[in-house]
DNA sequence: TCGTTGTCATCAATCGATTGCAATATACCC
DNA sequence: GGGTATATTGCAATCGATTGATGACAACGA
């Protein structure tokens, strides 16, 4: 293992100042002669000084790093979240420090502050979504030193930057769109009881069905836990109702749902519609492939970068800024269109 | 935003000097008035007061930080690789800084310089699998002034430590498994061309064979990249075959098969057998679930921390260790059993 | 010879913590 | 009161970089 070289052994080696080595690694205009600034080059070269980032941030107070908290790197929603805001970092020149908080309030309190100790520039938070006490993370945010971008969820009422999808919208467009197909016999499948998401997508499937006069049916209103087996789990009653279509509000309810069908025999769109959320890598391998609501995360990314990097430049309206981005509907072939049949 | 408080804001405030502040905080042992240490601590709370960890690992010369890259968070083997790794170390006080490369070797090689110029006190490497000209990066890990221990993969010849599994074992298991269920006509869907571990896979399937005196057939052998849509391309000359049975060396690379099979309406065990590898959260839509070969990489986590941890503590012994972990053959239902009906 | 200009390079303070050693104050003993 | 012990607290150097202010030296003109 080598050791670690100090901008003081290269300035000893080439017989300068370390301040002129500091100058000429970083370009900056400055008169040091050509032949030396070549020999610093070339000696700092040789001995693979890697410039030391803490002691530089600790002088430029920036660390070129932000941080990210999801309450679940193992999340395929989250993870490509992860990806794409790297990327995006990396454009920009930003490092991005991922970490994942295991969901719970507590956690993301504990992620948040060894970021802000480790100095980064920002924060961006994608705060758990179980129900757990949040006083203390709202406090904590409040107060932070540096800004921070909520993504994909928010703590209510508290003043800060949010970029999100509109969860509603999302229930709002599945159930629409079904209604459009011909169905009148809707069911859902949601967490509800658990997630605000999933509150939130259940209102808007039952705002587009109070829309053109459905009757709201708790009979067919169904609660699973974004598990694919309790969303097996919870399929047989929904099979057993007289709906002619499902709105999955997660993939991985539509995969524990699907599962369900398949052991049953029943057949897709044949004997029941499905509108699905996100897209899975598993639904390729669904014949016909699924229709569902679409949340590209990679659009996310770049809004809540675009928020940050606004933050950064002091650019920022002294008001939390809100971006509420609209979901898209895709069809592909698990709807059966009723009306073709009218 | 709050501004950033520092210690010597609160030693001001006390009236005390930053020195006891920093003792007192910090828990040191040290005389300090009871009554002061109450009210430091009082004023610190208050303030919202978090030390600045990069002055202080400039002072400690270690950030209790360690860098994770791997080319790929978005793939689940990898995210689940970093969630597990990244608790472990949570569990030890560390933070893990994870980033993800794009699988090309510069990209590997800049995180690294990333990582290290951020003063994380040691790195996992999972390099890509892909080929790419890796020089630079062998020389760049070999002058590391920091631990570093090679993950999953590794880079041949390369003086450092390295946890991963066995994959000619894996191959081996999968095969053997499929010879002993009376199967002889074995095909095999792996990516030998760009992977390394495909290729060790491979020389498994190939090395099972012999074993027991199959005969090599280059016509069974079967090319994929590791994405579904390109295993799903390649499958249907694989079953063209006359082939019972078939090794598909990843789970993306059996989930394409299986988009093929149901397709063509084959059947699992009954027309074909397959032995997958990786179990990937899709399998659990299948019935019967498929048989696999299994990394768990909770277990690859724990020795590569483990690894770490002798590292940092200084209780790494001279040479590179190397730890090769069994993978596990988890029987399931894919695979039909040809020797009951002899 | 002195002043001016220009070129090349260094000094020294700074960022926010940590920590060995020194310093002060008070108490206690003879 | 002088000396010693004990309880508290502060000083100042240090980590590795950055940077505005400043210095040294040579060449040149008057």
């Amino acid at each position: 293992m080598a050791n670690k070289v100090t901008l003081k052994q290269i300035a000893q080696e080439v017989g300068l100042s370390p301040s002129s080595v500091s100058l000429v690694l970083n370009n900056r205009p400055c008169r040091i002669s050509e032949e030396n600034r070549k020999r610093i080059k070339e000696v700092a070269a040789r001995n693979h000084y890697v410039p030391n980032q803490i002691a530089r941030s600790l002088v430029m107070r920036e660390s070129r790093t932000l941080g990210l908290i999801v309450p679940n790197i193992e999340s395929r929603f989250f993870a490509s979240l992860a990806g794409s805001l790297e990327k995006r970092c990396r454009e920009d020149g930003y490092a991005l420090f991922i970490t994942s908080s295991g969901g719970s309030a507590d956690d993301d309190l504990e992620l948040l502050r060894q970021l802000v100790t480790r100095g980064v520039d920002g924060v961006f938070l994608v705060v758990g979504d179980e129900f757990s006490d949040d006083r203390a993370l709202r406090e904590e945010v409040s107060h932070l030193p540096i800004p921070a971008v909520m993504v994909d969820r928010a703590i209510e009422g508290l003043e800060c930057d949010k970029v999100m999808f509109d969860h509603e919208m999302g229930g709002y467009m599945a159930t629409r769109y079904l209604i459009e197909q011909g169905h009148r016999r809707i069911a859902c499948l949601v967490n509800a009881r658990r997630s605000n998401t999933g509150r939130k997508r259940l209102a808007g499937y039952e705002r587009a069905l109070r829309e053109v006069g459905l009757p709201i049916d708790a009979r067919l209103e169904f609660e699973s836990e974004y598990y694919i087996p309790s969303a097996y789990e919870a399929s047989e009653a929904v099979l057993a109702t007289d709906a002619t279509a499902v709105f999955a509000s997660s993939d991985n309810i539509a995969l524990g749902l699907l599962k369900r069908l398949h052991e049953m025999g029943k057949s897709i769109p044949g004997d029941i519609s499905v509108v699905s959320y996100d897209n899975s890598a598993a639904d390729v391998l669904f014949e016909p492939a699924l229709t569902a609501i679409e949340q590209d995360p990679g659009v996310l990314a770049e809004h809540a970068f675009g928020c940050m990097s606004k933050r950064l430049a002091g650019r920022g309206s002294r008001r939390a800024e809100e971006v509420v981005l609209e979901p898209a509907l895709i069809v592909k072939g698990s709807v059966l269109d009723l009306t073709e049949y009218s």
